[in-house]
DNA sequence: CAGTGGTCTAGACCACACT
DNA sequence: GTGTGGTCTAGACCACTGC
């Protein structure tokens, strides 16, 4: 009997539990018909908003979620299953299931697709970053629609290079990026923070201001860097770059950063898979 | 008990059926250990390798599945949903299970990932397709390497040139393509087959030569076109392009094609989504 | 050893499509 | 109504982890 939640619809058979029960939630009587493992991953879905458990914590066993939410065990998987589909969760068998993080080993620079032309071994280590600024601005049309804010609403702004050790060794200029980020949930960042934190950015954004990034957009161009692009990236001009320009958001689909990248390709290649 | 299948593990319980069993699929004792629903998506991938139901046939319903693979229903549920997971099989709900095809509506250009600028909203109707090449010919090394041949191997070469009209409503070339195929499975393939084709080139090679693409790989740079190009796609010298190599995988990871796309990105762009 | 996630089963019932 | 996939349950057992 997939209905309304929160009336404890555990009794076996019978007893059906659908119409407008009014209870603590008042729902407008049952809007079309969802699954009761949607309405269980809705509610886990809340507390990880919510915080209830922080990124790479571990969150209650299926037992455990299943008598609090009074369904079978089968259905709190199913739906624990979904939100492991999503990467907001990371079963480890024998452990529990723990709250997902752009911290671990095999999904860091998850949303970084550029990679070496030669073989894929091991990305050639954490990138040389070079952080060119990092200040407070306020949001043009543009980047508050992307944003979700305000024209005029506070914004961190933050330039930075990232370097690429070439064959030889050398360090190769490969990435530029500006970053715009809603000034209310990173007030305080600052470019000395990031230059001192090892790992990638959305990692820091977790672990310092309670931001996970949940999935991303990108829209990508090909264009012509103009003279302060060319400087910063060590290029000749009239060598093509490629533009990616991407909104992360977290939980809810709510925006949380747009990011506008010039990637070099002559080393390097973004690689994508399709299904 | 999950172990090897093939000697009907039906028996509800007790029995074990590990080890070593020396019937028709000679198999090294038991691996690793591969749960039942895996071996049963494997053998299902087998038959829809053989071709033992065509692209958008209906396939056995899990209760048939599961009297002949003499497993529960719940265990080819799991096996046809990872199916389903890699878009090998589309479920409807109250008719049954299909082999999918590249010819649905929803999934049509599923690896085409240039949008117009302008919203997404229904893709200006099919591309007008321009087929300026269509030969036998030899793969060089190259070409030879993407597609898993040997240098000298007969291939078919395809050039040909995308326009979308513009808000105006005038054609503007947009995409350049070249493709590469193995000469065996596509032998016949001509330009006038394909300009007569309705639909994506991958719903062609479907239904006119078996071939069903799977999943694709990309590779994208920044590139300037050389004289040809600007002329194929009416730009100025200088305008850089995307570059988007693909190479297109059938069943049991065997690449069938390699495609080189040049993109003009003035009034589209590439379009990916991260999770 | 106990606790966790992972697999497998069997049966009941629901939502949907066809006829 | 019949048949299909979809949901939900309850219970058994397996595989992995850590005490």
């Amino acid at each position: 009997m997939p209905s309304s939640l929160s009336t404890a619809p555990g009794l076996p058979s019978g007893s059906t539990v659908s119409g407008p029960s009014s209870d603590t939630t008042a729902s407008p009587a049952t809007p079309a018909f969802s699954p009761l493992y949607q309405q269980i991953k809705g509610l886990i879905l809340q507390s990880l908003q919510a915080g209830e458990w922080k990124p790479g914590e571990l969150i209650p066993s299926e037992i455990e979620l299943a008598a609090r939410f009074r369904v079978s065990q089968g259905t709190v998987r199913k739906a624990v299953d979904e939100l492991a589909g999503d990467n907001l969760v990371v079963r480890r068998q024998g452990k529990g299931t723990f709250v997902a993080t752009h911290t671990e080993q095999h999904v860091r620079y998850r949303f970084l697709k550029l990679v070496p032309d030669t073989g894929d071994v091991d990305r050639e280590g954490p990138a040389q970053r070079q952080f060119l600024e990092c200040r407070r601005s306020r949001a043009n049309a543009e980047i508050a629609r992307a944003l979700a804010l305000r024209t005029g609403d506070a914004v961190m702004q933050v330039r930075r290079v990232l370097s690429f050790p070439a064959d030889g060794g050398a360090l190769v200029p490969t990435i530029l990026e500006d970053l715009w980020l809603p000034g209310a949930p990173f007030k305080g960042l600052t470019a000395e923070r990031m230059a001192d934190f090892r790992g990638p950015t959305y990692a820091l954004f977790e672990t310092e201001f309670g931001v996970r990034m949940v999935r991303a957009e990108e829209k990508i161009r090909a264009v012509l860097p103009d003279d302060d692009q060319c400087k910063l990236l060590h290029i000749a001009p009239g060598t093509p770059l490629l533009s990616v320009e991407r909104v992360a958001y977290t939980y809810n689909d709510a925006p949380m950063e747009l990011r506008r990248g010039l990637y070099r390709t002559d080393t390097h290649h973004y690689r994508n898979e399709l299904n």
